[in-house]
DNA sequence: CTTTTGACGGGGG
DNA sequence: TCCCCCGCCAAAA
């Protein structure tokens, strides 16, 4: 495997290539999968660089409010919200509606 | 090498 | 309920 820059971003980057479509996780989530329960923003991290690159569908995961906080990387435009909305995802001003509804825990629905 | 920041989360006032 | 602070880990300056 190539390692990009930590083991890390590795393990984000396959957890979050694992989010099925119509759904959404957030930070904290992957974080806690990871066994790191407060360093969501290590994510976040992570797919800083991955966020132009990579097929890393990054655009499904928010912070644990629902709240398309990185919209800003994914584009000058609504780019994230689009492609969520595409896959059946309600937003409201960068903010998930059934976000609850939507979201996709790894740490139980992954093993 | 040290310091600051960062796509966050949770707790406290 | 809203606002502020702390924590945690890693990378960039």
């Amino acid at each position: 495997m190539k390692q990009e820059k930590g083991q890390f971003f590795s393990d984000v980057f396959e957890v979050v290539k694992l989010i099925p479509t119509g759904k959404v996780t957030s930070y904290g989530a992957i974080a806690r999968y990871l066994g790191k329960k407060n360093n969501a923003r290590m994510v976040g991290w992570a797919l800083n660089g991955a966020s132009t690159e990579k097929q890393l569908p990054a655009h499904r995961v928010v912070n644990s409010q629902g709240i398309l906080t990185g919209k800003a990387y994914f584009g000058e435009n609504n780019e994230m919200i689009s492609k969520l909305q595409l896959e059946g995802i309600k937003i409201t001003k960068n903010k998930i509606e059934n976000f609850k509804a939507v979201f996709w825990d790894p740490s139980s629905e992954l093993i």
